[in-house]
RNA sequence: UGAGGGUUGGUCUAGUGGCAAGACGACGGGUUCUGGCCCCGUUAACCCAGGUUCGAAUCCUGGACCCUCAGCCA
């Protein structure tokens, strides 16, 4: 909450500011509609969440809808695995379009028919020149462009040319329709842009029946006020083309959206480009799309991070129209803010440690009660066993341990969680000098972890009965690149962080989890944040990725330390 | 160097002529059967220079720096 008593939920920015004035003034009849309009070449990424949740977001707090759209103009670039890919991610988001899934290629038809208008009314004509004629004659940033000289071809000749276009008549490459605007206009967008170009290829919706297709710049626009969209939102580098959208309505004298534009997201940490993401997959960098390293959604989701997570990152960035870079550790943040309430606490021993308890009888075994969540006393407790022979984690002994390391060493006493007060008495070395085996005693009157005389220990250790332990494969992940911003590296590729995933064989679970049924996120005490790989996990055979590791102090005292 | 945008603590965001606020991070402490959670505290910002004004992050002028645009991509 601020001081306005408006939870994050509901704060204000500058898109908000500008829908409520409209909706003030009675702008679109105090309609709010939106649309997320992908094109279906790519995968979502976190960047594109940040879209979602803006648009469907907006849509749903001013009672309008948002429509799914996509953007299909370019059929060498679509096909429909993406479609499908990212309506997937929408859901899984949580994001319900309610039936309005639209494709411009749907409009292919009439949006030819507003072409013909431009052309009738003088504002379009057909070109001739290559495509590197029109590069040059466009000119450059600071030298205005000149006209090409089919720029006055008759109203006539332009309709018989693009019906000809139409027919399949010319190759690729022979002619395309362009805007007649401005060749000598500051903004380049408007030097007589492209408004179809001639493709003879296959498209995923509209099959052969076309061979020309409408470029960006004129499908988007009129997609956008054939759907009566009210606020257009898209990223920045599309504040040179607003020109361009207001321009063509207006000619068309068409229903007129509004475009806003805000930054995209920039996460530390990663890459967002499509071109790089790609590279990173095609590089064998990672293990497909949906590595649970990627920043996808299909990775988020694969990694085991929340939907709900996701959405509380993206109202928390903000938005706004400076170019920025948000810490990954706030999405990190997000995630363990809901995990902390929602995840069941389980033990589980990435790396064990063999401990035996002399004193503890040799045959027995007895359930100790454990709490699933202290966050959340309703999801009750559950049984774990107990027995002479244990798995404690390597980290949590040091037979030499510096100053502030509490945990287990020779002679000290810890804490088991939720059973017994245990002393260290003897170290046990294999034919290596690795240690092999802790010999301990326990103090029976300790039990559930309680001491009666009101002794003190420093630490609590989590434990997996040896007798009863599960085997599961479980994979650390890490950020997947060391530096803060790669896309300025030279080689993006050389700053990967070689240490992004560790696969551990052989974990210690404590009993029950063998049969996890994927998909299910648990809080491994003490260590972090695991989710039952939907792929690669099965019950019976468990696979665990680690979501985020628990807030480290331990961690950062060992850093400082290693830096005097 | 033409045009369009932008610049508030380490990071993200608020502020719309009147006490520069919040979140994340970092640091310190309290609490604790998770070195988690929670609680308390500390740190730390208006790009620069002029001007208007009783008063400027906010308005004006000039400058610096950053981003975008020269696809028949989106």
């Amino acid at each position: 909450m601020d001081k306005t008593g408006a939870s994050a939920s509901e704060r204000s920015h500058f898109i908000r500011q500008i829908i409520e004035e409209d909706i003030a003034s009675g702008k679109y009849g105090g309609k709010v509609i939106t649309r997320f309009p992908p094109e279906p070449n790519g995968y979502l990424h976190i960047g594109h969440a940040k879209s979602i949740c803006l648009n469907f977001g907006l849509a749903f707090q001013y009672h309008g809808r948002c429509h799914l759209r996509f953007d299909d103009t370019n059929p060498m670039k679509e096909n429909l695995e993406y479609v499908e890919s990212i309506k997937e991610d929408v859901r899984w988001l949580g994001f319900d379009w309610k039936g309005h899934e639209y494709f411009a290629s749907d409009y292919f038809d009439q949006l030819y028919e507003y072409a013909i208008e431009l052309i009738k009314s003088g504002n379009a004509y057909v070109d001739s020149l290559s495509p590197e004629q029109i590069r040059h004659y466009r000119g450059t940033l600071s030298e205005p462009g000149k006209p090409s000289p089919y720029r006055d071809r008759s109203v006539e000749e332009n309709l018989e040319l693009f019906g000809k276009m139409r027919k399949g008549e010319f190759a690729e490459g022979e002619c395309v329709l362009r805007a007649k605007i401005d060749m000598s206009s500051p903004n380049i967008v408007m030097r007589d842009p492209t408004l179809y170009r001639i493709r003879y290829r296959h498209h995923h919706r509209s099959g052969g029946k076309w061979c020309i297709y409408p470029m960006y710049d004129f499908a988007h626009c009129l997609s956008d006020s054939i759907e009566g969209i009210t606020h257009s939102l898209c990223s920045l580098e599309f504040e040179n083309n607003r020109e361009l959208y207001d321009w063509i309505l207006d000619k068309l004298n068409v229903y007129h959206p509004k475009q806003i534009e805000f930054a995209r997201l920039n996460l530390s940490h990663t890459v967002l480009s499509k071109r790089k993401l790609i590279r990173l997959v095609e590089g064998g960098y990672v293990d497909g799309w949906d590595d649970p390293r990627m920043p996808t959604i299909s990775g988020f989701k694969r990694r085991g991070y929340t939907p709900a997570s996701i959405r509380d990152f993206c109202e928390r960035i903000g938005v706004a129209r400076r170019d920025s870079m948000v810490d990954l550790a706030l999405l990190e943040h997000c995630v363990r803010e809901d995990l902390n309430k929602h995840a069941m606490r389980v033990m589980v021993v990435l790396r064990p440690l063999r401990v035996v308890i002399d004193n503890y009888p040799e045959n027995d075994t007895e359930l100790l009660t454990a709490i699933n969540n202290p966050e959340d006393r309703e999801m009750g407790t559950r049984q774990v066993p107990f027995s002479r022979v244990i798995y404690i984690e390597r980290d949590d002994f040091m037979e030499d341990p510096p100053k502030k390391f509490f945990r287990l060493a020779p002679g000290r006493e810890v804490r088991l969680r939720y059973a017994y007060f245990i002393r260290c008495t003897d170290v046990i070395r294999d034919e290596s000098g690795q240690i092999s085996e802790l010999r301990c005693t326990y103090d029976p009157a300790t039990r559930g972890g309680d001491s009666p005389d009101g002794r003190k220990v420093k630490a609590t250790l989590h434990w997996v009965s040896a007798a009863h332990a599960v085997r599961a494969t479980v994979r650390l992940y890490d950020h997947l690149f060391i530096v803060e911003n790669p896309a300025e590296e030279e080689d993006f590729t050389a700053c990967i962080n070689p240490g992004s995933l560790e696969t551990l064989e052989g974990c210690m679970l404590e009993p029950g989890l063998e049969n996890t049924p994927p998909g299910l996120r648990y809080q491994f005490e003490r260590l972090g944040y695991f989710y039952a790989d939907h792929k690669d996990s099965a019950p019976g055979r468990p696979v665990f990725n680690r979501i985020v590791t628990l807030r480290d102090t331990w961690a950062r005292i060992q850093k400082q330390q290693q830096k005097k």
